[in-house]
DNA sequence: ATATCATTCAACTAAATGGTTGAATATACA
DNA sequence: TGTATATTCAACCATTTAGTTGAATGATAT
């Protein structure tokens, strides 16, 4: 496995806050302004904007402007890394669960 | 979707530190004791003792005491939340790109 | 040009994090 | 029982993080 240290740090750092997470998840299907999104919450705009900021240096989120705005939507990469990454544990642990399954077949009247 | 807050701020916080995911690679496939952990570090036995309460918490390592010593293994289900919340927006993404790839293909010679 | 709306930046504060050292606890061994 | 080994706990420090407020910037409309 490749351990792209610097991406996952900040991607699963990124994903670490519950206001963070909400703000993916209200952007996973449209894009939304950066006004738009702070009224969801009870935070100043400056820390919606800091949150979107950090989303952002991870690349789970892209702004473009129009206008005035600010429009934030997933980013098309979002989250492949951290994918992979847990997709690696997933099989390791699967194989694991495999064994553990075969051992207790074979061993079944023991 | 469900969104498993505390679990998933936990997870995702103790994914977010390069120590931890070392630690969570290394006792992918053997227990290892907290010595033996500690001594690939070129830290204090109490900082990676502290590395490992967190990953504890985050349910992701356990540990058995066999004698004098603590044996760290991956838990059964580390991983699992973090995997299904991953997985919902992998399928989101990929419906995305579909609709995309659709959308290309239908305007092909436009 | 200027006023207004949307957003970011700068400076600050409080709390959390990651590290240290040294004392305390738990187990094994003589 | 006393001593050595393995690990954790407590207290502390420096840095980062998440929030605040108020000033600054960018874009549009008048």
């Amino acid at each position: 496995m490749v351990e792209y240290t610097f991406s996952l740090d900040s991607t699963f750092g990124a994903l670490s806050d519950p206001t963070r997470r909400d703000i993916l998840r209200r952007v996973s299907d449209t894009e939304l302004s950066v006004g738009q999104l702070a009224r969801f919450y009870d935070l100043t705009f400056a820390a919606v904007s800091k949150h979107l900021k950090v989303l952002e240096k991870a690349a789970l989120i892209v702004k473009r402007r129009n206008g005035k705005e600010q429009l934030v939507s997933l980013a098309p990469q979002a989250l492949a890394d951290a994918a992979d990454y847990i997709e690696w544990y997933k099989q390791f642990m699967e194989a694991r669960l495999d064994a553990l399954e075969i051992y207790l077949k074979e061993n079944q009247d023991g």
